[in-house]
DNA sequence: GTAGGGTTAG
C-alpha cells in the first residue's frame, strides 16, 4: 500500500492504527460500496466520499475516513469536514469533532451549527453555549433556523434561556415548529409551564413534536393530570400519539401511580403497533416494575425484538426492586451472555442485588469492577451505591473507606453512611457523621437525612436533639412527609413522650400503614396493649390496610401487656382475614406472648407445630421465658436447640449463663462463659444513658471515672439506706458473680441504670421526671429499687431498656412487674 | 449538508 508512507507525516495519523487496520477499512468500504482501490490510487477521482460516511460505524473507521480525506486533500472541502464533525459527534467522540472543527479555516453557518449540536448531543451543554456565544462574537454570519433548537436544549439544562428567546424573537424564528418546540421544552424544564403553555397555544401550526414538547413538559414536572389532559386534547385534534408521546406518558403514569391510565396507554400501544419501539417497551417495563407487576414487565421484555442496555437495566431493576434478587442476577448474567456491556446504572442495580443476596465475595468483585471503570471517581451515584452495598452487608468500615475516597459527596452519600451506621446499631457513630456533615460541609440536609438521623436519636434517647430536628422540619413543612412524620412519632414514642407522639400522629397523613405501625408499636413498648388494640381498630375504621409489620407491632404489644387471648385471635385473623403468611418475626412474637405469660408448654407446642424451621430468635424467646419462669428442663432443651442453629450471637450465651447464675449453678456459668470465650465472643457491656442539661451522659456498670462520681455514690448510699428503712431487700439472684454478700450489694448499687438515675437526681431540679436508657434489659433488682426511689424522691422515672418502657411513679411501675 | 419532543437512578 503506497498510502501508509504517504500518510506518516500528517498530524492526523497519530491516531491511526496499523497497516492492517487500513487494509481492513479499505476492504470494508470498497466491498460495501464497490469502490475500487485503484480508484483511490488514481487520484481519488472515483470515490464518492459522501457515500463512505454511513459506513463509518466506529470511531476507528471514522478516523480512517478522516485520514483518506487528509491524504486526498479533500479535507479542504468545507462540506466534508463539517460532516466529519457530525460523524465524530454521532460516534460519541466530541473531542475529535472539536479538533476537526478547529482545523476548518473558513467556517460557514453549517459548520458552526454542527459543532454546537455535537456538544449538545454529548451532553456538554456549557461548552455548547460557549461555542454559540463565541460564534456570535467572532463571526459575521447570522444564526439560522437550525442554530436555535440545540442552543435552547443546552439552556434547558443550564441557565435561564430568556436571553436566547429574545434573539429568537428578534430574528423572527419563533414561528418555526422546531424552534417553538425547543422553547416550550426549555420553559418546562424551568418549571415555567405557564409561559410554555402560552407559546404552545399561540402556535399557528402544531405537529406531533409540538404536542410532545408540551406533554413532556408536564411529565418532567411530575404533573400527570395536566399531561393526560393535553393528551386528550391532542387526540381530539386528530393527532396520533407516536412513540415519543407514549414513552413520556408512561413514565408519568408510573410516577403518579396511575395504573389505569398506564394500562390504557399500553392498549393504545398494541392497537397502533408501537410495541416494537425500544423506548416504548423500556418505559413499559419501568412502569410495570413501579406498579410491582413484574410479570407484565417480563412479558414486555420477552416480546421485544431489539433490546438495548436500558431494556436490560430496566428488567434487572424491576426484579431487584421487587425483592427478587436471584432472578435479577440471572438477568444480569443473561445480559452478559448476550454481549451487552454493563453501564453504571447496571452496576447500581447489581450492588443492591449483592446486598440483598448477602454475598460478601461478590461485593468485592462489584466494587473492583466499578473501580476499574473509573466510575467511583466520575459518578457519585455509583459511589453511593457501593457505600450502601457495604453498609447493608454489615461491612460498615469498608463503607466508610469508600465514602472517604469519594471525590464528590452529595447529600445522598452522607445519608447513606448515616443510615448505614444507624442500621448496624451504631447510633452514636451515625450522629457523629451527621454532625460532621453539618459542621464541615455546605450540604443542605433533606428528607432522607432526617429519616436517617432520627432513628439514631431515638436509639440513643436524645430527645432534645430530636426535637431540634422537629423544629427544622416544621419550617419547611416536611413533617407532613409520611416518612419524616413517622420517624418523629417513633422518636417521641421511644424517648418516652407518648403524648407528643400521639399529637403528631394525628397531624401526619395516615392513609398508609406506616405511621399506624409506628404508633401501635410505641404503645406496645410502653405496655399500653389496650390502646394499641384500639388504634388497630381505628386503623380498620379509616380503611387503612394492615401489613405484616402492623401485625408484628400488634402481637408484640399483646405480648408486653399479657393479652394472650387477643394475641391468639389476631394471629389467626392475620392469616384468615388478611391473607398474610406469618414470618419468623410473627412466630417469635407468639412464643414470647405465651412464654412471658408463663404458658411454657403452650409456647413449646406452638414451636413444635410451626410449619417453618424455628430459628435462633424463636428458641431465644423460649429460653427468655424459661428464665422468667424458671423451668430448668425446658431451659436445657431450648438452649440445646438454640445453639444448634446459632452460635455467634453473644446475647444468647449471656442469657444462658444468667439462668445458671440464678440457680447458683456456677459450674454451668463457667462452662457457658468459656464456650463463648473460645468462639471469641465478648459480652456486650451494659450501659445506661441520660440526657440532662442538653448533654447525653453514658454510664457503664461500676463506672468510676465520671466527674460527678463521688456525689453519685454518696447519693446512692443515702438512697439505699432510705430504701431499706422502707422495706427494700436486695435480691442477690441478680448478681451474676459468685462472690460474698457485701460484694453483691456493692455490685447491685453500681449497676449502670442506678448510676444514671442517681446522676439524674443530683443534676436536675427536684421533682422533675428522669429519663434513662439502658442498652440491655433492666435488672430485676434495679427495677425494684427504682420503685422505691420514685417514692422517696417524688419523681417520675422513665426507664427504656432493650425491651420496653418502665414508668415508675409513687413506688409502682407501669408494667406491673410484668415484662 | 444541519434542528425539536422520548426510556433506566440512590
Amino acid at each position: 500500500m503506497r498510502l501508509v508512507p504517504a500518510c506518516k507525516n500528517l498530524q492526523i495519523f497519530k491516531f491511526l492504527p496499523s497497516v492492517q487496520a487500513h487494509c481492513s477499512f479499505f476492504s470494508a468500504v470498497t466491498n460495501t460500496l464497490q469502490v475500487p482501490v485503484d480508484g483511490f490510487e488514481n487520484e481519488n477521482k472515483k470515490i464518492d466520499f459522501d457515500l463512505l460516511f454511513p459506513s463509518c460505524t466506529t470511531v476507528h473507521l471514522a478516523k480512517c475516513l478522516h485520514s483518506l480525506l487528509v491524504v486526498s486533500g479533500r479535507v479542504k472541502n468545507i462540506f466534508l469536514s463539517a460532516k466529519l464533525v457530525n460523524l465524530y459527534a454521532y460516534l460519541d467522540d466530541v473531542s475529535f469533532s472539536r479538533r476537526t472543527f478547529d482545523q476548518i479555516p473558513k467556517k460557514d453557518i453549517y459548520t458552526w451549527n454542527s459543532m454546537v449540536s455535537a456538544y449538545v448531543r454529548s451532553g456538554r451543554f456549557q461548552q455548547a453555549i460557549e461555542c454559540f456565544y463565541h460564534f456570535l462574537l467572532t463571526s459575521d454570519l447570522r444564526p439560522d433556523f437550525y442554530t436555535f433548537p440545540p442552543v435552547l436544549k443546552a439552556c434547558g439544562n443550564l441557565v435561564d434561556g430568556k436571553k436566547i428567546h429574545c434573539w429568537v424573537q428578534k430574528l423572527g424564528f419563533e414561528s418555526d415548529v422546531f424552534v417553538a418546540a425547543s422553547l416550550i421544552h426549555m420553559y418546562s424544564r424551568f418549571g415555567l409551564l405557564v409561559i410554555a403553555r402560552k407559546l404552545f397555544n399561540e402556535m399557528p401550526i402544531r405537529d406531533t413534536g409540538s404536542w410532545n414538547a408540551m406533554i413532556s413538559g408536564f411529565c418532567q414536572n411530575g404533573n400527570a393530570a395536566e399531561a393526560l389532559d393535553v393528551m386528550n386534547e391532542m387526540r381530539l385534534d386528530g393527532v396520533k400519539m407516536d412513540p415519543v408521546t407514549v414513552s413520556s406518558l408512561l413514565t408519568v403514569c408510573a410516577q403518579s401511580n396511575d395504573m389505569l391510565s398506564g394500562m390504557l396507554i399500553h392498549l393504545y400501544v398494541i392497537k397502533h403497533g408501537l410495541e416494537f419501539d425500544v423506548f416504548v417497551c423500556n418505559a413499559l417495563i419501568n412502569m410495570y416494575a413501579k406498579f410491582c407487576i413484574v410479570d407484565h414487565a417480563r412479558k414486555v421484555f420477552d416480546q421485544m425484538k431489539i433490546r438495548d442496555v436500558v431494556s436490560w437495566n430496566s428488567i434487572i431493576a424491576a426484579y431487584e426492586q421487587n425483592d427478587e434478587p436471584i432472578t435479577a442476577f440471572e438477568f444480569y448474567k443473561k445480559m452478559q451472555q448476550n454481549g451487552i456491556q454493563s453501564d453504571s446504572l447496571t452496576l447500581l442495580s447489581l450492588a443492591s442485588i449483592i446486598a440483598q443476596l448477602t454475598d460478601d465475595q461478590k461485593s468485592r468483585s462489584v466494587h473492583g469492577f466499578i473501580l476499574r471503570r473509573g466510575w467511583l471517581m466520575q459518578d457519585v451515584a455509583t459511589g453511593n451505591a457501593v457505600v450502601d452495598m457495604y453498609a447493608k452487608l454489615g461491612s460498615i468500615d469498608s463503607a466508610r473507606t469508600v465514602f472517604e475516597g469519594l471525590p464528590v459527596k452529595d447529600v445522598i452519600s452522607w445519608n447513606t453512611l448515616i443510615t448505614g451506621y444507624a442500621q448496624n446499631g451504631l447510633a452514636s457513630e451515625a450522629v457523629e457523621v451527621y454532625d460532621m456533615m453539618k459542621e464541615r460541609t455546605d450540604i443542605i440536609p433533606n428528607q432522607g437525612t432526617w429519616v436517617s438521623v432520627l432513628p439514631a436519636y431515638s436509639h440513643l434517647g436524645a430527645l432534645q436533639q430530636g426535637m431540634r430536628i422537629h423544629g427544622r422540619v416544621m419550617k419547611n413543612c416536611l413533617y407532613m412527609d409520611v416518612f419524616v412524620g413517622t420517624c418523629l412519632i417513633d422518636m417521641y414514642g421511644k424517648c418516652g413522650r407518648l403524648d407528643d407522639a400521639m399529637l403528631l400522629f394525628y397531624k401526619v397523613p395516615r392513609k398508609s400503614s406506616v405511621p399506624w405501625n409506628a404508633i401501635i408499636s410505641c404503645h406496645g413498648i410502653h405496655g399500653h396493649g389496650d390502646k394499641a388494640l384500639e388504634l388497630f381498630k381505628n386503623m380498620l375504621v379509616e380503611e387503612v390496610k394492615p401489613d405484616h409489620v402492623t401485625f408484628v407491632s400488634l402481637l408484640s404489644a399483646c405480648s408486653h401487656s399479657g393479652l394472650v387471648g387477643e394475641g391468639q385471635r389476631y394471629f389467626d385473623a392475620m392469616q384468615k382475614e388478611y391473607g398474610i403468611k406469618p414470618s419468623l418475626k410473627h412466630y417469635g412474637c407468639m412464643v414470647d406472648l405465651f412464654g412471658r405469660a408463663g404458658h411454657l408448654e403452650m409456647a413449646y407446642n406452638f414451636i413444635k407445630n410451626m410449619p417453618v424451621q424455628p430459628d435462633a430468635s424463636i428458641w431465644g424467646a423460649l429460653l427468655g421465658a424459661c428464665r422468667i419462669h424458671g423451668n430448668v428442663e425446658l431451659c436445657k432443651f431450648a438452649s440445646d436447640s438454640l445453639f444448634e442453629v446459632e452460635t455467634e450471637n453473644v446475647g444468647y450465651y449471656v442469657l444462658l449463663s444468667n439462668i445458671y447464675a440464678n440457680f447458683g449453678k456456677w459450674e454451668g456459668v463457667d462452662k457457658v462463659r468459656s464456650l463463648a470465650r473460645d468462639k471469641g465472643l465478648r459480652k456486650t457491656p451494659g450501659w445506661s444513658s441520660i440526657e440532662a442539661n442538653n448533654k447525653v451522659d453514658v454510664f457503664y456498670t461500676g463506672n468510676q471515672s465520671h466527674p460527678n462520681c463521688e456525689e453519685i455514690y454518696t447519693e446512692l448510699r443515702f438512697l439505699t439506706a432510705k430504701m431499706k428503712s422502707l422495706g427494700y431487700i436486695p435480691d442477690y439472684s441478680f448478681v451474676l458473680q459468685d462472690v460474698e454478700e457485701d460484694e453483691k450489694e456493692h455490685i447491685l448499687t453500681s449497676h449502670s441504670e442506678r448510676l444514671a438515675i442517681a446522676f439524674g437526681i443530683i443534676s436536675t431540679p427536684p421533682k422533675t421526671p428522669i429519663r434513662i436508657f439502658k442498652n440491655l434489659r433492666v435488672c430485676g433488682d434495679c427495677h425494684n429499687a427504682t420503685k422505691y426511689i420514685s417514692k422517696i424522691t417524688e419523681r417520675e422515672i422513665i426507664v427504656r431498656d432493650a425491651n420496653r418502657f418502665h414508668h415508675f411513679k409513687d413506688g409502682i411501675c407501669s408494667c406491673g412487674d410484668y415484662w
